[in-house]
DNA sequence: GCGATCAGCT
DNA sequence: CACAGCTGATCGC
């Protein structure tokens, strides 16, 4: 849970994610995602009053993030008061004090966070320095490389602080399964269990809280099917996840929710009430997504863990692992580092110590004194020649080609050396995009084609309709090598909010639990990625401006351990959907971009306005829920002045 | 009656 | 154990 207390150091005159006590003075508000412990305040009369008589005060958020929050009533008094923003466009804010006339410039920019639909880290630039407020993430190894807005022309930007999510900075975590391979691991099980008849059912588990539906679309493209929720409003504007969900109640996925779900689940019954119309018992398993991690030394992991009787827990994070983020920042490499959460069992002290080594001075550079840009080059890197058997290893370089959509680039060019725009060059699915799940996650196609299997007239499992899975699926019984028994004495744990109740007579300890571990072959998740013999060594050697190169194909010692390629392979494959790029958005402008970054440098004054993202009812802004971080050039979007 | 806070629980 | 958030009790305005 976020401590954050809602400002920055450097720009106190804004609040993010804190709209209480001192922050109801700020001159503009950040909301980095729509989940309730950022949104204290938020709602409270004294914010709803000020608004009244602030006539320039206003939240920045993603266009997600204003549409889930304009969904629920309770914030509906922000409407006039939102400027969603499109990501990856750096936009120029003036935050003027109201009573003296007191003006200050920032320019922020919205980087995917993979935390939840919506969610955003803001990456702040202007006269206090570059700071990154890191919201609340899930990123995988390399994606910083990915991140265009993290990099000046060809350098990483000089980064001052970073306000980060530490909710698992600590090595308890090291590692964490990758949204791939957990997602494989659930695919497997509700397989198995689906496939067996009509009358066998799902139940997902989730929390009531955003950041599931990577689940329920996923899961509704790999079975053809809906998952039953118990309300589309929020989706309503978002089609990509709309297609995959459903009130309707003849699914055999569930991921409804009822105040005593746990007790009906106990009873055999799904939240929602749902029966068969034959009267036929519906035979109903429970996947409870919870985080997992596993200790550094950790070789297989499993994604899946039988509870006992018909209750499963599937390892799901929001947020990235120990090693993830110390991947993040060593790429970084930022001058200051501040925890926004305390891990449980921990101290603000222990865990600003854990950070320490990874803030610049202590990172083993040379450079300590803060630059507004970095001067050292961040040099192309060609992308290791693709290959069924090698793996892609901690692949920051090389995952930038993936950008290359024809012959015509050569691989080794940037988009930003290209004379070609560079939406000419992102091409999503493009021959040489980075290796991806067996099977295609959604695109921004198939939202336009999905047709649903179900349709609403009916509220009871219809059994000609279910037992289209029957047939396409073939039928097994739990498969056995799904479950392998944990074999590694290194620690794994699980955990969820959620008592550790049983089923069958509830009598259990935890400790005589039917623990039946699954393995969830991570290779199998990395094999879908094994497309790279060259393994390419990730770390910039603490040193973010420290030239990128091509590394060496074996990858050095890291500090952590010995044998940490295997987790971060697996770590390296756990990036997020791989989203088209929204069509119809503008060509990327670098020149602008480059000529704002250098008046920034030189503190040369920027023009005073408001730089808003569009607020067209297009749909396509959605599409960037989940989006995986890539390369794109910067753009500017339209301009309103304030004044 | 409403908001803030906390305990308990999922 | 841990994610996010609900419900209910209590207290103060």
């Amino acid at each position: 849970m976020s401590s954050f207390p809602g400002r920055m150091k450097e720009y106190s005159t804004i609040s993010i994610d804190r709209f209480d006590k001192e922050n109801l003075h700020a001159r503009a508000y950040f909301l980095s995602h729509c989940h309730k412990d950022h949104m204290k305040g938020l709602k409270g009369p004294l914010l709803k009053r000020k608004l009244k008589f602030c006539l320039t005060v206003r939240l920045y958020c993603s266009i997600v993030t204003k549409e889930l929050l304009l969904s629920n009533r309770k914030y509906a008094f922000w409407e006039e008061h939102i400027v969603a923003l499109e990501l990856d466009s750096p936009t120029h804010i003036s935050l003027i004090d109201e009573v003296t006339g007191e003006s200050e410039d920032v320019v922020v920019t919205l980087l995917p966070a993979g935390h939840c639909p919506g969610s955003v880290m803001f990456l702040f630039e202007g006269a206090q320095g570059t700071v990154l407020y890191t919201g609340d993430f899930r990123l995988a190894v390399g994606d910083a490389a990915r991140m265009e807005h993290l990099h000046s022309g060809d350098r990483v930007k000089d980064i001052k602080s970073v306000y980060l999510d530490t909710t698992f900075y600590d090595p308890r975590f090291y590692q964490i399964p990758s949204r791939e391979a957990c997602l494989i691991g659930i695919k497997e099980l509700i397989q198995d269990w689906i496939s067996q008849s009509p009358y066998h059912v799902v139940w997902l588990n989730c929390k009531a809280a955003y950041g599931y539906e990577y689940l329920f679309t996923n899961l509704g493209e790999e079975f053809a099917s809906q998952v039953h929720v118990n309300s589309l409003d929020m989706y309503r504007k978002m089609p990509e996840i709309l297609s995959y969900v459903t009130t309707n109640r003849a699914t055999q996925i569930h991921a409804c929710r009822h105040p005593k779900d746990e007790e009906l689940f106990r009873a055999n019954r799904l939240p929602c009430g749902c029966t068969s119309p034959d009267g036929t018992p519906l035979r109903i398993i429970s996947i409870k997504p919870s985080t997992m991690w596993f200790g550094e030394r950790t070789r297989k992991t499993k994604v899946i863990v039988r509870m006992g009787g018909s209750s499963y827990r599937a390892c799901f994070s929001f947020h990235s692992s120990y090693s993830e983020i110390k991947d993040f920042l060593s790429y970084i490499c930022p001058v200051n580092i501040y925890p926004n959460v305390i891990p449980l069992a921990r101290t603000v002290e222990e865990v600003t110590e854990l950070l320490k080594p990874m803030c610049r001075k202590n990172s083993g550079r040379n450079e300590v004194v803060y630059k507004p840009l970095g001067m050292l080059k961040r040099a192309r890197t060609e992308y290791p020649s693709q290959d069924e058997e090698g793996e892609l290893l901690n692949s920051k370089p090389s995952v930038l080609p993936a950008r290359h959509s024809s012959g015509d680039n050569p691989p080794t060019q940037s988009c930003l050396q290209s004379d070609k725009p560079c939406s000419e060059m992102v091409t999503p699915h493009s021959h040489s995009d980075p290796p991806s799940p067996k099977k295609a996650p959604p695109t921004w196609a198939t939202f336009f084609k999905a047709e649903p299997v179900l349709t609403d007239e009916s509220s009871e499992l219809d059994n000609s309709q279910s037992s289209q899975a029957l047939s396409t699926y073939h039928t097994t019984s739990q498969s056995p090598e799904l479950f392998d028994e944990d074999d590694e004495s290194e620690s794994v744990h699980m955990t969820s909010s959620q008592s550790t109740h049983i089923s069958d007579g509830g009598t259990e300890t935890p400790s005589q639990l039917d623990t039946v571990p699954v393995q969830a072959e991570l290779d199998s998740a990395a094999q879908s990625s094994k497309q790279n013999k060259i393994q390419t060594n990730q770390k910039p050697e603490n040193d973010p401006h420290r030239p990128i190169e091509k590394e060496p194909a074996v990858r050095k010692d890291q500090s952590e351990g010995t044998d940490c390629t295997e987790a971060m392979s697996d770590s390296q494959v756990s990036s997020d959907f791989d989203l088209p790029q929204t069509p119809g958005s503008k060509a990327p402008h670098n020149d602008e971009l480059k000529e704002l970054y250098k008046k920034l440098a030189s503190g040369e004054e920027v023009p005073k306005t408001i730089i808003t993202a569009t607020t067209k009812t297009s749909l396509s802004p959605f599409l960037l829920f989940f989006q995986r971080p890539r390369m794109t050039g910067g753009k500017m979007s339209g301009s309103i002045d304030l004044h």
